[in-house]
DNA sequence: TTGTAGGCGTTATCAC
DNA sequence: GTGATAACGCCTACAA
């Protein structure tokens, strides 16, 4: 079933139809009571491809996903999501690209979607640079160093961390730790762990209190090893910030294991979905990363590129509140 | 730049360029030379659209990912990045579908995938009789209730828990408990929970041993009351097996809270990821969820189903080995 | 207000 | 072994 034969079954020309579907230029009424009358009693759907095809627009945007390696998380999951339902709600379809070259490459040089999102950008990013000489629209999640002029959507880890520091030193500690993501994503550049490492050491010193950074792998384990760590290093520690999602329930037991009870000996402050924030005992104050928010506005930078390719792609930092759970409290005395 | 700049850059046709790029038909070694230059130095790369209209096959595949909402799971995320490679291996895109009717429709109706994989399969599916009856090519994650023909890849739920209680039964257990998945999945007719609690209730009546079933929600929260429930209904409770992802970190703080150990006091036996088990202290024996492994054989399934629609789609199902790690032990006399 | 016809970039069937 | 050329199904100037 395709255009030319509801045509055909309506009694007028395959523009007409065409013109009832898109609602470009005036029918009439009569025409266009019969003619959409054959269109839904014959169930018909034009189809996609040749309308891409005509258009130039396959009206999808791709996703490329980070690897199914150890560092994925559940928010990334509901990432994914999001900017499925968000492109969803603006009739757009996502096509997902695992990190891969070959297939990243087709995406784009094959022209397979109008534009892309690109996930888990590091500092330096040699798809940014391909997809900037390319000329291909484009949103990545995460900044590259440039501060680049296309667009981006980033969590403002630095702020986050600034502020986080600051909460704790209102309290009254003088002596605190920042649990950060592995030592592998700093070294690959990864800007989160680059920023929160950053701000950290500036924050603390800003404020003259102490401050020992400790990176630290995806897994409860390393929780336990890399608090035993930060414990040997500087065992006056009364608070600890962490970013890393992955090792939050492992440093809470770990904690508790070692006889700290939170907020009493320690106060914990998290970086990391509302979910794993609530899930653990006691909950964790936090600042909640809103994947949902971050998906949305992922795929309206990226729309917004593809309709102008001139205007510069919009920059959007975002910064949720802390919320306070009762993990912090003012260092024992 | 089009397949007709080449050929013009070339001296050639159109078609021999098309030749030359697919492979069906023989081309001169002189023109191949010349033409696969030409390419090279043009940086050409066909029109995925116009190959898709022309061949009428897209090359991609829908994957219809359920909502967003409290039962994501991290395996699912690894299924679905499973997927993504595994169909960029065999050169297939993969399409995101939120489970909505408006998207899911869409790939469908107006032919943007040449089939699709759903997730979460419930008994009685509306989506898989649509499918039937659109004579469009699927296959499902998990059964529909009614074992249809169509294809699908599965985990052998009903035998893993009757292993499961059969091994925990043999270290000398009698009384045993499962923890189910939410409720409101059951009411749901969501197969796994139905198949695990009916073999789980058919297993403890034909080992002659007691069994009590508990839905518990997705957290760990849930979890605790869960235990609860249990050790007040059944306190000579031994052992427990969980189907329960995402609250069985819940489940082993609460044994550990209730002065529980594993496995002196209470044996664990989990279906669950590697990832999960592994995460836990102790490390939980479990029969680990092969998400990648699903991943591809539900690529491959499909594949073969849109290659032939005649022959009846592939049923695989699944059943990972049980690994020890030392969460279970006979029960303390 | 409606119809005609060319074009989107490939593939594949004919001829030569 | 190679080249025209008609599909594929839709969109949209241009005419009427």
């Amino acid at each position: 079933m395709n255009i030319g034969e509801i045509a055909k079954l309506a009694g007028v020309s395959r523009s007409t139809v065409s013109y009832v579907l898109s609602g470009k230029r005036q029918v009439s009424p009569e025409l266009h009571e019969r003619i959409t009358r054959v269109i839904e009693e014959a169930g018909y759907r034009p189809n996609a491809t040749a309308r891409a095809l005509a258009e130039g627009s396959t009206r999808t945007i791709g996703l490329v996903i980070p690897p199914t390696g150890p560092h994925l998380s559940v928010d990334q999951l509901h990432f994914v999501g999001a900017v499925a339902e968000a492109a969803a709600d603006r009739d757009f379809d996502v096509l997902l690209s695992p990190e891969r070259q070959q297939s990243f490459e087709r995406m784009v040089t094959e022209k397979r979607v109008d534009g892309v999102i690109l996930m888990e950008t590091v500092l330096r990013d040699a798809r940014v640079t391909r997809l900037i000489d390319e000329g291909f629209p484009f949103v990545t999640i995460g900044r590259t160093g440039a501060d680049d002029a296309h667009g981006w959507v980033d969590l403002d880890y630095a702020g986050l961390v600034t502020e986080g520091v600051r909460r704790l030193s209102a309290l009254g500690h003088r002596s605190i730790a920042l649990v950060n993501r592995p030592q592998e994503l700093l070294d690959h550049e990864y800007g989160p762990a680059f920023r929160a490492a950053d701000a950290f050491e500036k924050a603390t010193v800003e404020l003259e209190i102490a401050g020992i950074s400790r990176c630290c792998d995806d897994s409860d384990d390393a929780a336990a090893g890399c608090l035993d760590e930060i414990l040997a290093q500087a065992p006056d520690t009364t608070a600890i910030l962490t970013i890393n999602e992955r090792s939050l329930a492992g440093l809470v037991s770990a904690l508790s294991a070692r006889g700290k009870a939170i907020p009493d000996d320690v106060s914990l402050l998290a970086i990391t979905s509302v979910r794993n924030a609530t899930a653990l005992r006691p909950q964790i104050s936090a600042a909640d990363v809103p994947a949902a928010e971050m998906g949305e506005a992922a795929v309206d930078a990226l729309l917004r590129r593809i309709r102008s390719h001139t205007e510069p792609g919009p920059n959007v930092l975002i910064s949720p509140p802390f919320v306070d759970r009762g993990s912090l409290a003012p260092p024992r005395r």
